[in-house]
DNA sequence: GATGGTTTCGGGTACGTACCCGTAAATATA
DNA sequence: TATATTTACGGGTACGTACCCGAAACCATC
């Protein structure tokens, strides 16, 4: 019942390369001070012995702490979205800080591109060691992460990713594939001839994430050489007001639409209209798990819900940049998250 | 950027107390040789700091190993579903083996009890610290998990239940939601007339997770009203060939079936069926993201599999115990896992 | 009040790594 | 050759907890 020591520390690899375990330590962290020969000798020892760290005694004996900076939007009255991945972070400090590790939020409005600048600044100042964010606007986010370079900073994105970028990791969506899932539920009941309506609900103009989406929900009728007529509309105003116009029209100008395909979170001001103006046997189809969904969901006005758990994604991101930089492994440079199916019968099980 | 010392630990509870170190010690671990007075201060002190042992530390200076015991049925040449579990039991254990926990893995035969009992009893010989199993036999998982009561060891259910006994937790499907989803999804584009089959291929008499799920199954007729017919077969031989003979005589007597329900991972011999038979537009659903069934989900003979995450589930169950025995935190005692709807578009980024 | 036994407690070392500080050896400068 | 400077390395302590060993304090018995 004895704590097998297959394992090798510096003491033993001090002891067969002939040199004290302050001169292994200062090879094991890149340190200055040691002539090329023994730092040969020892790292030959190291390889031999497949030598691994004791994670516990190193951070036990460290003094530094290491600080990691989330950069994601403020929860807004307008969505409780990004409720989901401060829990995950906050999880993920919870399981480390005894390591010595600690984060530190910052938000930025969703709203207003310069909030997310001013934040991704302080962040620059502060001296952090590695950085996760949201990067919600695309020129903006690569002149930050260009920054992050420059000062070695490690950075993991998380929901969208920038995929020329020099990330970490990527944790998020497949985006392309999700809109396919889309399509898949939306038509899985559909008659042949019925209209589709997919309406895009966003503020922000470059919408590099709803345009991913669409593609995929294109893409599986094109697959399944569906020939459904496809009605698209961009509401740029959030507000349930604008949104219940906007949707006025278009059933005006199309009676026959059979089914609706919500390309973000905003769902759920469809729904209401859907409720509101009496239209019933319209499939409903939209994004994320969040309060405002679900009563749309348990009355059988919202079909399906997809959703990438962003909870888990903001955990891993955490958890990778903790993998980097006290472990010192390597990191999976994209990680998609699962495209959940949520229902009224399955939601009360969903983690996350 | 030091580490802040907002946690105090054994040594400010002993200058506090006015005793030494190790005193503290033994009343934290509740060893004898402190005077009840003295005991007494030391634990108001704990729990005036909200002391919070340092794991590290505790694990580095700790010697014992612990050791797990994992016992669940061997991957057959039926199904590779168990080896989902043994994955998730192999991740945990990379996590924690550095905090000295070692699991073994235990394995019966799902056609024979005995194997069960046999390897129940070879893991209270070999006097491990925790359990975790599958308690596929119900009645011999109670002798068992009774015997590991009287030593004290706590154990943790997955994949199955069994309430009444008092183990540290559940960590599986809520079955009858399960089969609740199950109908959902096949009645999603059902028309009302249709007949539906139920299928259990199981060579276990006594089946208490298929029991569950069909009450499930039905109860989603019940509670929306719908009066579909239910037409029902066991299937005790898991071979294609009964399984095949077991088909073609109940559509024999129902040419009308439109969608068909397995109560398990076995659906792929019922999709083999169908595919052989020629039989087009029965929508059938099952069980289990294992190899065999994901061919035909992605021939389009499956619709959708329900699966429970069994990877994590046996992910989870270690790591209750490392909680329980290594942190002494409590764990909770029933954690459902989600309900996931797996389909052709969606399979790939499915997590274990 | 000396003896033996029990209860209660403290000193001190170990776990494996990080890192400070001091010094011997090697090299450069005079 | 003597001295200053740099390079290379070892000793030793600290991190917070576990636990061994021994000793003081207390109690009972004759």
């Amino acid at each position: 019942m004895e704590k097998d020591s297959i394992y090798f520390g510096v003491k033993e690899i001090a002891r067969r390369a002939n040199v004290s375990i302050a001169t292994v330590d200062r090879v094991i962290h890149n340190r200055t001070g040691v002539s090329e020969k023994t730092k040969k000798k020892i790292n030959e020892i190291i390889k031999e012995l497949d030598y691994q760290p004791n994670i516990l005694a190193s951070r036990l004996a460290s003094k530094n702490i290491i600080i990691l900076a989330v950069l994601i939007p403020r929860v807004s009255e307008e969505t409780d979205f990004w409720e989901a991945p401060l829990r995950g972070v906050q999880r993920a400090e919870l399981e480390i800080k005894q390591y010595g590790i600690q984060t530190i939020p910052f938000f930025f409005d969703l709203s207003d591109k310069e909030t997310f600048v001013q934040q991704a600044s302080l962040i620059l100042e502060k001296g952090v060691h590695g950085v996760m964010l949201s990067p919600s606007f695309i020129e903006e986010s690569r002149r930050f992460t260009e920054e992050c370079q420059k000062m070695k900073l490690p950075y993991v994105f998380i929901d969208s990713n920038i995929p020329e970028q020099r990330s970490l990791s990527y944790i998020g969506p497949h985006l392309f594939k999700s809109g396919y899932v889309g399509a898949k539920l939306l038509t899985y009941r559909l008659k042949s001839r019925n209209k589709i309506l997919v309406v895009n609900i966003s503020k922000e103009i470059e919408n590099y994430n709803y345009l991913q989406i669409e593609e995929g929900f294109r893409s599986y009728f094109k697959d399944n050489q569906m020939d459904n007529t496809i009605v698209r509309i961009d509401i740029k105003e959030t507000d349930y007001l604008s949104v219940a116009r906007h949707m006025t029209s278009v059933f005006h100008d199309h009676q026959d639409i059979e089914a609706i395909f919500v390309t973000n979170s905003r769902v759920f001001t469809v729904a209401s209209f859907l409720q509101n103006s009496k239209k019933k046997n319209i499939s409903l189809i939209g994004y994320d798990f969040i309060k405002e969904n679900l009563q749309y969901l348990n009355n059988n006005v919202i079909d399906f819900l997809i959703c990438h758990k962003p909870e888990e994604q903001a955990y891993r991101a955490v958890m990778a940049l903790y993998q980097k930089l006290v472990i010192g492994s390597s990191v999976e440079k994209i990680q998609y998250m699962p495209i959940d199916i949520i229902t009224k019968e399955n939601h009360e099980f969903y983690q996350k």
